[in-house]
DNA sequence: AAGCCGAGAATTGTATACAGTTCTGCTGTC
DNA sequence: GACAGCAGAACTGTATACAATTCTCGGCTT
């Protein structure tokens, strides 16, 4: 995080994530600029950063403003990752090698014990392991295209989860998806391996659902 | 065109393009500013744009190069077109208006002109009305993250296809796809619409491969 | 001869000043 | 009283100057 552009998308991000600034909400380069502690230039960078990640929307010359995110827009986003993440699967069942594997294997054994720890689950570190779970089996796919592609919708998929009301009995059965998909694409079992991952996405769109609305 | 970003977005893509910036060359930031006119800010904010686009690789104090595009790279483009605008018409034959539907017929209409004309076809209006059907469709989706992400991935899609080598056929029966593609959002047959579409997008890789390899 | 090191050059990253556009609110007119 | 039109303010877009990082290449050491 040493550079001025990636500090004010970190606290532009928060600033979104904790509420300070609400979906519709306008967002000034010059308001943000304070906030942050850089000069507009990088903030500006920061937005068009954000704006790929869909936190944001951009208006040529009347500024920026919190995207507003219907129930629609977050049921397209799932079924957008069931079908991208389910491509990633497949190919990284066919592409990866052993490296890849170990990866794999270590997050979700990281996972395994933020679910094992005592007393309550600490969701954020659960979130963050997630994350580098999905990451890494991007990776495994090979594709540079379609890990940029994912990635620019996991960011607001993890917005959507600050929810954060799952239960433990979800999580453990999420990390569950994670050891099947690793078992798949250590076998090579490509539809298998799309398949797990298609009904893990879709298992969370229900969840989130459930909870939220 | 009237601000300088797309006016430095236009000029690079025309360099990349026009082949005198090949893949893997260094693309420098005050060269690009000569060539161009216009200074290095908005040169910077058109590269941002080509990164999300895939034309160039950006590389935190190193620079952008134009990027190299592998043969399982565009495989991969393919697959995720073929899935996300075949998601994007199943959506159009759910929620399009006739506003939307006198649009794509207004496109598939001005192809035909341009395929029914004398002489040689004219491929570059072929091509530009083409994308503009491709986007009439996503808009009938109303899905704007579906949107962003797919516009994303179409230009370089253009980019490999400025082989421009497909023959007349080739080129009437993508207009016969899109014929059909209307009919069955007009009717709202989504899992056909969901179909044709796919099998749109792969008869282009099919075409693509064989004539560029 | 190969490889490491460092000073200088070149390039990217950031801040700031200026230009151009959009928004706001007042005034005047109908 | 409602609305069009026009300053002025506020903001985004762009240019330029400066800071920080990376690259280059000659010289030195082993």
């Amino acid at each position: 995080m040493a550079n001025a552009a990636d500090q004010a998308y970190e606290k532009i991000g928060q600033l979104i994530l904790s509420g300070h600034f609400k979906p519709g909400d306008r967002l000034s380069e010059e308001e943000l600029s304070r906030f942050s502690g850089v000069s507009r230039t990088p903030v500006r960078d920061a937005l068009r950063r954000l704006e790929a990640e869909y936190f944001v929307i951009i208006r040529p010359n009347q500024g920026a403003e919190v995207a507003v995110w219907s129930a629609r827009d977050i049921d397209d986003l799932f079924h957008m990752r069931a079908m991208l993440e389910g491509m990633a699967a497949s190919l990284a069942a066919a592409r990866r090698n052993q490296g890849h594997i170990d990866a794999l294997e270590a997050c979700v054994d990281e996972i395994d014990l933020v679910l094992e720890a005592r007393g309550d689950i600490d969701v954020a570190k659960f979130l963050s392991e997630n994350k580098k779970f999905h990451l890494a089996l991007i990776d495994a796919a090979c594709s540079p295209r379609l890990r940029s592609t994912i990635s620019n919708l996991i960011a607001p998929a993890v917005v959507a989860r600050t929810a954060e009301t799952f239960s433990k009995a979800d999580l453990v059965r999420s990390n569950t998806h994670h050891r099947e998909l690793v078992e798949a694409i250590r076998v090579g079992d490509r539809d298998l391996a799309e398949a797990i991952m298609r009904a893990h996405i879709h298992t969370a769109a229900r969840s989130y659902r459930q909870e939220v609305g």
